[in-house]
DNA sequence: CGAGTAGCTGAGTAATTGCTCATAATTATG
DNA sequence: CATAATTATGAGCAATTACTCAGCTACTCG
């Protein structure tokens, strides 16, 4: 879609097989590395060593650490979207407030995954051109997904579906957020039903 | 309200006048320093350097960097539910609906007014806890505010107004985070119609 | 005025960290 | 087996940066 530089060019083509599992490695150990020391202190030498690799070996995968971090939050992103599109081939639920369940659902249990990571990859990270690239195509690709549906389905009222779901996508995360960022034990359930209850309330509702 | 450490503890109380100048030099100097560089970039000898004071003065001050944005953002947040508030002594609209139109209104233009700033200081710089702490506290202010206006307006028909406060001030910093991250210019007042429309639709739907 | 206190200075330090590069090991190729 | 290509190594460099401290200046007040 966009045409600026390659994103996350590494260094070398991957051309024999232990390369492609040495960059595995390297995300795999700095996806823990990230979780249990948090973005400052998860240095790239630690990734190395915990990864079982040299540090030089990083260095010919990942050009520096924000882009093993970018790759990071592309994959973890990735996973998230295609946890949400599998409910698509499968059968949806009939009534759009199960629908905006079942999506808020996933937003959570894609959280409560990897907690520690999360906080690292959203809250902690720097958030460079590069991160906010990823992060906007992801969304953008969440929000077109919800827009189809939302046109599909008859209780659906509001007349700008673009909108609609861009909010949609943003309560979703907003939710998250919360989880994330409450001191105090929050009442997921009762946030996740009111939160369901605002969504449907607002799409099924008429006019402008 | 909570009962810790004291939050922001100087090395040193001042008792001269050109102490609280310098205090309040630092703070100016950092927000600038923070805006023009970034969080990473924003080096404690800059700001000291655009303060017209010495690095060691900022030491006297602030026991560390963190500590610096810490009082900076309490000083924001301080303003933006100042903010808010003011609305309560003169009189509010009467409908629900504009009155939530001015919370929204209020949390854009709080944004508008320093938008560099407050991308280090919400995107960028890593949450320490004491910065969770000084949110939270924020945010739980905010929430009464708003819970206290539900609770008086008679439009509003959600049981659970703790939630629903929760909800609408979340809601609002969402948007703020929209405008933040959107790398296109996004359609703000499109956006906060429906933001709005959604809200009020949410608080005057009746029932559980 | 002068002694005590508060505030200010800024070169320097200690520690960290992202990253390089010369070299070696491994694998593919003919 | 020989040659080339690919991948791995890791000590160490260069740069950065938060922060200290010993000494200085400015202010206050009897």
């Amino acid at each position: 879609m966009t045409s600026g530089p390659r994103r996350l060019q590494p260094r070398k083509q991957p051309k024999q097989v232990r390369a492609e599992l040495t960059r595995q490695r390297i995300l795999t150990a700095a996806a823990e590395v990230f979780a249990d020391y948090g973005y400052a202190a998860g240095t790239t030498n630690r990734i190395a060593e915990r990864a079982g690799i040299s540090i030089g070996s990083l260095y010919q995968y990942y050009p520096n650490k924000d882009a093993v971090l970018a790759e990071l939050t592309a994959a973890h992103l990735d996973a998230g979207l295609a946890l949400v599109r599998s409910h698509q081939d499968g059968e949806l639920p009939e009534s759009l407030e199960d629908i905006l369940r079942l999506f808020v659902r996933a937003a959570i249990s894609d959280h409560r995954g990897h907690p520690q990571l999360h906080r690292v990859l959203f809250e902690q990270a720097p958030r460079t051109p590069q991160i906010f690239e990823i992060m906007y195509e992801y969304e953008a690709a969440s929000v077109d997904f919800i827009k189809g549906l939302l046109e599909r389905h008859p209780e659906v009222k509001v007349e700008d579906k673009q909108t609609a779901a861009r909010l949609v996508v943003t309560s979703a995360g907003l939710l998250v957020h919360q989880l994330v960022a409450e001191p105090n034990p929050i009442d997921v359930d009762r946030f996740e039903n009111e939160l369901v209850a605002m969504l449907t309330r607002y799409l099924t509702g008429g006019g402008s």
